[in-house]
DNA sequence: GCCGTTACTTTGCGCCGCAAAGCATAGGCG
DNA sequence: CGCCTATGCTTTGCGGCGCAAAGTAACGGC
């Protein structure tokens, strides 16, 4: 063994699904999962600060992934699409999240341990010859 | 006003910077964070799971835009190139951080919030005529 | 002196994010 | 009724990037 073999992977972050690790895509999520009641396309246009051609095609992407449903429809006389994410997109988004929150945590904790002081000596970089 | 001007771009996270937002290179910056001493190329690469080239790949993105350094030295008579966050990287990386964390918070309060209830009428998608 | 191993770098392809252009309908306005 | 602007999306085009496979180089047995 490598005598880093238990170490393999520890910051791969698999769970970083790439159709959610998305800046736009994951304001999407994020904006959805708090209006579980659905948003129009307009709306959800505003609180992600996405142009009209954008976000079409990123919720073509979650709704080929079968994270949302969208709903065409008719309100006041215009055509209104309404988004809602599915119960496994929130499933699948939750669980991402969590992956998130590992990676903060891992970070933070790493960044605060250590800005100046180093790990003293236990670093492969200075591996005995 | 449209109403919902106070939530323009609510969930916009214009903090993700796309060169950190990448799997594979918030898997190389972590690991550098949690490794201020720096760390080999091999090390790294099994560390964040990586091919080859692709680390070689991502780590000329995060040298080109200043977030690490690539020392290129002699160990046991071999090439052995070390990796180091920046200074600013170090910032620029934890400026991140706080925007991920900021990702975790909103989507974990909402999701926690409304399940099953929702959020009785108060909702864009039932707005009046 | 070949052969495998280590340590990377380069190349090539396919997908994707993004903006600009397109299309369709509604609602004033003369 | 014809025109014009605004709204609500969709489609197109392209530049860039992630990823894997191939390439380069140098060392160490045998």
């Amino acid at each position: 063994m490598t005598a880093s073999d238990r170490d393999d992977g520890r910051f791969s972050y698999e769970g970083l699904d790439r159709i959610i690790h998305e800046r736009a895509r994951l304001s999407v999520l994020t904006s959805l999962v708090a209006h579980p009641k659905g948003l129009p396309f307009p709306d959800l246009k505003r609180l992600c600060g996405l142009t009209d051609g954008n976000l079409s095609r990123h919720l073509a992407v979650l709704s080929e992934a079968d994270f949302v449903t969208l709903e065409k429809r008719f309100a006041q006389n215009r055509p209104q699409t309404v988004c809602r994410l599915t119960a496994s997109g929130r499933q699948r988004f939750i669980g991402y999240l969590g992956v998130l929150e590992q990676v903060v945590r891992d970070a933070a904790e790493a960044a605060a341990s250590g800005p100046e002081s180093g790990r003293r000596g236990l670093d492969p970089a200075t591996k005995p010859a």
